[in-house]
DNA sequence: TATAAATTGTTGCAATCGCAACAAGTATAC
DNA sequence: GTATACTTGTTGCGATTGCAACAATTTATA
């Protein structure tokens, strides 16, 4: 949430920053909504700092099931070297949900030596490095949220992290209801029905991907709704 | 696995340490098994890389269910501000499970501009990126376990884990049976009834915390075992 | 606009899981 | 060396969850 957003060019000059791509080796490619980024499991060492859009790194497994591991939006940082190598028979890549934008470079390029001296060569490892926060900060909200022992406790988290995020009981969901069952790891009819019960409990109110908390929902979870409309 | 073992200070001269220990405000703390690191919740912007031993972050809910959230071990970063802020009535905190020795810092100098222009700041700010990829490798890989649908699929995953970083269809659980409970966020006595059902099914052996895996194991799991003694 | 694809919503039923409770064994502390 | 805490192992039972299957609706695509 209070992530200091920083980009990858932050307070380096336009005009250096040509200079810069062309030292570190960095390409910027658009992508269309569905296309894939990146598949895992080849050794591919590229890294991609998403800038526009939103994306995620889907796993699918043997028997079909798939998982949302991670969800990307922009300064999301990404990559083969930065994710547990898939194992088994499982396979992994990172696919557009909206039209996006990457910068993509080598991860090896990061912190080598600049021959050339950039004036701002440090300035950008430390904007990766917080960068590299930003995704150890969401990965962690992802073990927040997977690591609750039932689908209400699982709902309850990640609804409430998004309303703190958002600053407001009310908010909406980044994706569809299918595609919240792979996020949070669960069968999407199990979830359905947990969410009914839910809302018939008066925890909730939901209309399309907008979803309300009543205050009991607050209460539940013993967390403060003060501070947000 | 296959991380690239950088340390806080690899590649600086022995001498030159103490000045940027210095000039970092890096101090080293040494805690004993059992003690508390830190605790999440209040603020503290302290980061912490652990030098020797093994810890655990562990979130206590309202209902008193304890949960493992992130096992470290050496050169594991850690800190407030590089996880996920802690919400509602649940309580988090890095404890020792061995003797430990600790080098903290604020996170702030890390990043900061150095006045006395040390040698070897940017190296030291390069090694700590090499920690918070290994963080990110760890914490995705926390991500691969919690992510599996059940408990079978997560003591699988787990295994599987233990094993490719052991090179061995034999290793060591690296905790009680009643901490990888809380670990992979399950019932200890249904993770417990899984174990057995694993074992009638010829999938795998313990003793004690020695875990056997056997073929039947990597048939079923599609991974494979060749490379592994 | 017609058609296909994806999403939402629902249900019965069986499998899995969490809980409570207990007993035995092992390590630790005083 | 005895008491205490922790760990391992087990069970019955009820609650939760996953699965399969289906219908209705919305969204995307040709």
């Amino acid at each position: 949430m209070n992530f200091s957003q920083v980009t990858l060019f932050e307070g380096i000059q336009e005009q250096d920053c040509r200079a810069m791509m062309d030292c570190f080796g960095v390409t910027l490619r658009s992508f269309r909504a569905g296309q894939t980024i990146l598949e895992y499991g080849s050794g591919n060492s590229l890294v991609g700092i998403l800038q526009q859009g939103a994306a995620s790194l889907v796993r699918v497994d043997r028997d079909g099931n798939r998982t949302v591991l991670e969800h990307l939006g922009p300064n999301s940082v990404f990559g083969e070297l930065l994710a547990f190598p898939c194992v088994g028979m499982d396979s992994m890549w990172v696919r557009c949900e909206d039209d996006c934008e990457v910068a993509m470079l080598r991860y090896d390029q990061i912190t080598k030596r600049c021959e050339r001296a950039c004036a701002h060569h440090s300035r950008l490892v430390e904007n990766f490095f917080g960068l590299m926060r930003h995704k150890a900060m969401a990965l962690s909200e992802r073990v927040e949220v997977l690591s609750r022992r039932s689908i209400r406790e699982k709902l309850s988290a990640y609804f409430l992290l998004l309303s703190l995020k958002n600053r407001s009981k009310r908010f909406q969901l980044p994706f569809s209801y299918s595609f919240l069952a792979d996020y949070i790891c669960t069968d999407r009819s199990a979830m359905m029905r947990e969410l009914r019960n839910m809302k018939e409990e008066r925890l909730l109110q939901t209309q399309g991907r907008e979803i309300l908390l009543y205050p009991a929902f607050f209460q539940l979870t013993g967390s403060v709704d003060k501070r947000l409309e």
